[in-house]
Formats: structure tokens, sequence, C-alpha cells
DNA sequence: ACCGCATTTGCAATCGGTTGCAAAATTTCT
DNA sequence: AGAAATTTTGCAACCGATTGCAAATGCGGT
């Protein structure tokens, strides 16, 4: 039905290897015979067949793209980009949904029987053993939203959670702030547990200041809702580091309910910065979270390492910054 | 590096071909023999390449996912839905990114040259076109979110559009809106023109009902709440059909800047029932789309087209219902 | 016209599997 | 036990491409 290699090649009246040789980059043809070829192919519609291709290549182009986080908006951007960026350089992402997934050795096997170029894990909440298996079975991996590490193991690329920790517990100090908390999102995720210990170790500076440490249930709205109205029940703090913007704006959304005035009663402080906190019935203030240069970086990085496998494990950090909007009170 | 058919089969003492059996469904193995094989593939931690298997069982169980639209966020849980359920059936979705594509040809022969079993075109904008392409390359098609029609030229899975505006008119009315507007997505889209087309026909029959129309840019929240500020500048109605949910979140922002109480001084309907919507601080009342049924009904689709490509175009539409939420005034 | 050299081309093996066919092994039946 | 029927196994060709190597061709210079 579709015509192969073998087909142009009769058509044309040549050999195989020669009509290959039209389609490799940096092969040797000649003017004349590259006109026969073509012109034989473009009659027939013929384009190679990329995956026998790859059984003597050994290259399929093929990037795995491991995502287990779903129900968070932000990663909406985060495949955007990857696979806008991926396709630019002429890699195809094949997605695996790892949500009710527990097993490392499962999605390896599985991208291995694909035989996938590399694999990009995208996430804060998958435990770092995800990564480590694509590298045992010697795939190049990078490990995207990963956590920061002095000696990694594997490829990273992400922000400094805890330096944006310390950030956002500076941030509450120049506006004034003596009583804040921390509501982060599950105790196992490592992105969750290091903004805490940024938070916290930054704000022990300063005796005068009060935190507390909260966790809601998943990097969630409704988790980060129902972890804010148990907070208002009791004695709240006077503003909110809030490990995520989808916690944010579910404890705003607490908030509101218990009729409190944001930012005059209390506080919010996001992070993402997601298209939905700046839309201007959100306007929340956030530690920006620089998505575009973190994929791109990745992707740069994953390409280098089909290149060059061997590569030593290397950790990238980005830089965040703050935006602010209109849920913090003004500096002091 | 990575075992193959033949290290298992000398491992083991056999020939290639009854390893290769022993990993084929429902192939003729003795028990000894699957023992000695199982033992040997266990030993050098061998499993098959589906990509060289595909070669000649032409069938690589890839499935083309090609999506349009990565703002709105709504399109997250689709990309979930179709994840989860491919790959429960061993599928495999090769993610295509179609936001600044325009010409079918070139997705076409990407995805050819990947060999994929099928193709689903997830969107709601996208020109039939695409969907056509596929079907002309003989790879089996199904569009998803695409419009209902009389006598489809490719398999369809999605909702009535135009029966979705005859809803929202007959809940107007039943709510007692004199006068009214539709807020759609672009012109250009069909399922826009579709929900307009039902919402003014059936408004149509009551002839003490005014009806006007407006198109946002995009169906995205911006667009929508730039339409939405314009349209309180002049003479607003006092309810709105919004053509999306997210469309609808921008109005509402675009209602709340302006001073108005959502739904005392003015109503609003959204469309598809995203999550966000759910939201209490968000609490939009909107016509719930069944994306589970819808996704799932179309990977049944493709699957049994895989089986059997030369099925007739066939339409599956599924019905909507309202969800009652705050942004409409009560039946009176 | 002939030689030497650099290009271009085709042959044949290979990548990792599957499969039709016939031979070998096993089972069933008399 | 031996013949017939059935199951299991291996051989070899093939899927659609690439590639090392050697043969063929083209080119410039005499």
């Amino acid at each position: 039905m579709i015509p192969t290699l073998k087909d142009v090649a009769e058509r044309a009246g040549v050999s195989r290897s020669a009509v290959s040789r039209c389609f490799t980059e940096g092969a040797s043809v000649s003017k004349k015979m590259r006109i026969k070829v073509e012109k034989a192919a473009a009659e027939l519609g013929y384009s190679p067949n990329f995956l026998a291709r790859s059984l003597t290549t050994r290259r399929t182009k093929l990037i795995g793209l491991v995502v287990s986080n779903f129900k968070n908006p932000f990663f909406l951007q985060v495949f955007d980009l990857f696979t806008l960026g991926l396709q630019e350089r002429g890699l195809r992402p094949l997605l695996v949904n790892l949500s009710n997934e527990t097993d490392p050795a499962h999605s390896v096997q599985m991208l291995r029987q694909y035989s996938v170029d590399g694999v990009i894990v995208a996430s804060s909440t998958l435990p770092q053993d995800f990564a480590k298996a694509f590298r045992a079975a010697a795939i190049p991996v990078v490990h995207t939203f990963g956590q920061k590490s002095g000696s990694p193991e594997v490829h990273v690329v992400g922000i400094d959670n805890e330096y944006c920790g310390q950030m956002a517990a500076q941030e509450f100090l120049a506006r004034g702030y003596t009583n804040v908390g921390f509501l982060g999102g599950p105790e196992t995720a490592s992105s969750t547990r290091d903004r805490w210990q940024g938070f916290a170790t930054e704000l022990r500076k300063h005796t005068n200041v009060r935190a507390s440490c909260t966790y809601a249930k998943a990097y969630s709205f409704p988790a980060g809702r129902e972890a804010m109205t148990k907070l208002l029940a009791e004695k709240p703090a006077q503003a909110y580091f809030c490990a995520d913007d989808v916690i944010s704006l579910g404890a705003l959304s607490a908030m509101r309910d218990a009729g409190l005035r944001v930012p005059q009663d209390i506080g919010v402080l996001g992070l993402n910065d997601m298209e939905i906190a700046g839309w201007e019935s959100v306007n929340l203030t956030t530690i920006h979270q620089p998505v575009e240069d973190i994929v791109n970086s990745s992707i740069e990085l994953i390409e280098s390492l089909l290149a060059n496998p061997d590569r030593r494990p290397e950790a990238r950090t980005f830089a965040c910054r703050i935006v602010e909007r209109g849920t913090l009170r003004p500096r002091t």
C-alpha cells in the first residue's frame, strides 16, 4: 500500500542503497541520481519509515515524556512547551501517564520496548527513583522540576526550592508580617519539603516571627481549600506561603468563604505563576517559576545527552522572581 | 548492550523462532520450551523490541494524539483521560502539537513516518481538513470534539453543539430573561457557529426575546474578558451564553470589574464544566460536556478501527446537561 | 587515448523481529 | 508395537531500511 524504498528504487531504475542515500544527511550522491530519485519519490509519495530506519541507525528520535500530574493546569503549559520544543528539533514525544503507577521498572520496560532515545521525567512529586531507574537502564534521562542536589545522580533541571522558601520568608518580613504559615503540598513531595526548609530556616533568624507548617493532601484546589478551611477554624496566621498556585487558589477560596478580605485581613503568596494567577479576577501575588527556561534547558540537555550519553549528571537551577499582584499587603 | 531475541535463543539453546513464539499471543509452544525460554529471557532481562516487531506485524500500537489547543485547562483532563485509556489498552500516544501548524499534509507525513496505527484529532477548532487528510492517507482517524454531521466523512465523537445552544436558550427562557446574548469563540470555529445557530433558532420562536451575538478572538480567558468589557461599555444583555467556560471566566472577570453582581445584575452560562467551574470561588453555572464518555468512546472507536479500518464513518453524539451553580438567577 | 585519482554506485550483510512451510517429535489410536 | 494424527520446532525468507566494501564511473592531465 504505502511505497517503500524498493518501489522508489525500481521506478527510478537504481539500487536501493542509492535511494537510501538520497534521504540520508551527508551521504554522497550525484546530481543526476538525486534528480532521478527525487522524481520517483515524489511521484510515489514516498517518505522513509523512521522505525525501520531506527533498526540500523539505533535512533528513533522518540522521547518519553513522563508526567504524573494531570490535575494542575500548570502542566498544560509544560506540555505545550515540551511538545513544541521537541518537535522543532525533529524529536517526538511519547506520552506516559504515571498517575496511578508506582513501579518504575514497568515504565522503563515500556519505554525500552519503544526504543526511546531519551526520557524526560517532568514532575516535582515523583520520587527520584523513577529517573534513576532510567539511568540504570542506560537511557538518557533528565528530571525536570526535580530537586536540586549537590551531587545529582541524574540530570536535573529546575528551581532552587529551598531558596524560594527563603525568598518567600524575606518577602513576608519586608511586609512586616510577624506570624506566618507555610501551606505545602503532600509531605512526601521533595519540592514541598525543600520549600518549607528554606522558609523555616530564614525565619528562624528572626526570633520575633512565628512560623507554622501545614500540608495539603495534594497539589490541587480542593486540597488547598480543605487545608485552609481547617486553619481558619483555629487561629490562622497573618499570611501564608503556599507551595503552589493551585493550592493558593484553594486557600483564597476558603478565605473568601470565611469572610476574610485579602490582603487586608490575610495574605497569600503562591508559587509557579501559572496563567490563572494573572487573571484579573484572581490577581495572585506569587513566585514566578521560569517554565520556559526550564523546559528549553531540559530539551537542550536531553538533546546533548543523545550525542553524548555518558555526560556526568548535572543540576541546572534557574532563578525565580516574585510577581507582585494583589494578595499581599504593601511593603512597609 | 540490550539483549535481543538471538541472545535469548542462544542462551536457551533453541531457535530464534521458538523464542519469538514465546512472546507472541496465541502461538504454539510446549511447556518445556516456554520454561526454558522464559528462564533465559528473565536472566538476560529481555523484552521484545516493539518497533522491530512492527516491521513484520505492521502494527506499532502507536496512536497519534493531535491537539491544537494548549491554553484551555479543559484539555488537561482530556490528556489525562486519553493517555490513561490508551495505555490501559496497550496503546501509546504520540503527541503532536498543532498550535502553529496549518498544513495537514505535513502532520500526515510526520505520523506516517512513525507508522502510527491510528490518529485521534482532539480539537473543536481544527478544520475538518486535518481529519480528512488522515483519512485520505488511509490512516484510521477519529475526530474527537468534532462537529456532528448528518453524513460524516470521518468518525466523529462529540456533543451536539446546536442542541447545546438550544438548551441554553431554553434555560434562559425558563429563567425569564428577555434580552440575552451569545459570546462565542472565534467565528471560524465550527463549534461556535453551531452553538450560536441552535441558540438563535430556538430564541426566534419567541418573538418577545432579543438575542445578540458576539465573538471572542479565541477560546481563552483574556479573549473572553476583552469581549465582555466591550459589551458592558455599551448596552449589555441580561445574561450571556458563553461558548466555553474559560470565556465565561473572562466574562465574569469583566463583569466584576464593572461592579456588576452575578447573578443579580447579569447572568452567565458556560459550556464544558471544566474543573475550575466547580471551584467554590467560581461557581459557574454551565453545560456539562461528558468528557469521559467522549474520550472513552473515542478510544473504543479507534481501537475497533484498528481491527476493521474500512468501517463506514460514524458520528457519535453525547448528551449534555446543565449543572446549576451560581451564575444564573433562579427559575421563575 | 590512456593513466591515476576521487566520486559515485551497487552488492550483500545486517538491524530485531515474524511467519509459512516442512521436518521432527509427541500423542493417540488400533 | 506400529501407523496415523497432531503438535512442536527449526529453516529460511522477509519486513524497510542502512552501510562497509569493492567495483564502476567520471574527471583532469598528459
